[in-house]
DNA sequence: TGTACATCAGTGAACGCGCGTTCACTGATGTAC
DNA sequence: TGTACATCAGTGAACGCGCGTTCACTGATGTAC
């Protein structure tokens, strides 16, 4: 009920997500490497020890970091998968397409994510397998429409994932003055980069056959 | 002149190299966020000051590592870039496969290599941008020859860095379990699905059109 | 409605540790003469 | 060939720091009666 900001009371009332929030805030600025749970209590204004009550160790913390993600994840993907309209060969194309645009959006989560994870829990494990699922249906469905070559959902998926993930890897963490026009707005530059990237992938790198 | 192995000689005579060998297996081992100068000195046997004598700091050694890991990138590339016989498109796929195979042979240097490098020094920056001008090339002269799509290089370039960049990514630090039979040996069954990944790029995963 | 008590989120002092960095040094090597 | 000296790679003690983790504690909240 009390909800007054006065005076910092005794009881954050939200310190777990709080927590997760100034985890994410500390990566995007100086990297993972340097995330540490006393940097992450200092950024909270709470002391260094008060984050036990919450994670067992700091592991636990960008696990957790991770397994939002992992969420997030599977919400960009929530309006493609759901969406009738769409033919099934431009879904994935959307799919892809909204990997990425997620990868930019949350940067220090999709950094997170893709590390080995000591210990991983369950509930982590679980979030990104159901991400993943969303993936190989969309391209099941695809190639059960005839849209898609191929009959294994694995032999589309795993090209599919490795372009989108490789396109975000490199956004995110690369050499983005190689391929990106130097001022541009990164967000938009980005999108229209995985859009016809994700394309090229649909439509092959080789040049048309002779029909055409 | 004096190789002699007995009683630690107080010259090292090859510290740099063993510091960077040192620093590579410790990444493969407990990975690269928790590399320290201290660590990398224990393990090569000499006092934790001795590296002050070939690098600055921390950074300058992992930029040494990356350095060295797109001079090895380079080198994988180098017998399909000179090879006469192979066809304009099929060499795109086998430059994509060498990126692959460097990628499992040398998880450490990959992790390095695409990290952001505070002080990034100028032949870190030459050394990526060679590997990098090798693959326009590819496309350049497979556009040329009339195999690949497109006019300018980037426009397949990025999707084909992508993808491959991707898959290693996957491959070195991800979920390999999602996608690669579990006993598989690894380096076989890794250029397996590399292959059958940028054949996949190089055709696109829409079915086939009418035609055939 | 009031009181006693259990619960538990957050505190702050304390510890031991590994880190980066400095400093004066020492041992080996090479070179000038 | 021999000696004196400059050079410099590697040493080890020392420092201050931020870290993870423990511990007894304190303040706020909720609940039983």
């Amino acid at each position: 009920m009390t909800g007054r900001e006065a005076s910092k009371p005794y009881h954050h009332n939200d310190l777990r997500s709080a927590l997760l929030e100034a985890a994410v805030g500390l990566i995007e600025e100086t990297g993972a490497d340097s995330l540490t749970l006393r940097s992450v209590a200092k950024r909270v204004g709470v002391s260094h020890t008060a984050p036990y009550r919450h994670f067992a160790d700091l592991s636990e913390l960008t696990a957790a970091v991770a397994a939002e993600g992992f969420h997030k994840l599977s919400a960009e993907f929530h309006p493609v998968r759901t969406d009738a309209d769409i033919d099934p060969a431009q879904r994935l194309v959307e799919l892809g397409v909204a990997y990425v645009r997620f990868a930019m959006k949350h940067p220090a989560h999709f950094r997170v994510m893709f590390r080995e994870h000591q210990n991983k829990p369950d509930w982590l494990e679980e979030a990104s397998q159901n991400a993943f699922q969303a993936l190989l249906d969309t391209v099941s469905e695809g190639q059960a429409a005839g849209a898609l070559a191929g009959t294994e959902a694995h032999e589309i998926a795993i090209p599919a994932w490795s372009i989108v993930h490789g396109l975000s890897a490199l956004l995110v963490d690369g050499p983005r003055d190689k391929f990106m026009p130097e001022g541009a707005p990164f967000t938009e530059a980005g999108l229209a980069l995985a859009r016809s990237t994700v394309e090229t992938f649909l439509h092959g790198a080789a040049a048309p056959r002779d029909s055409r």
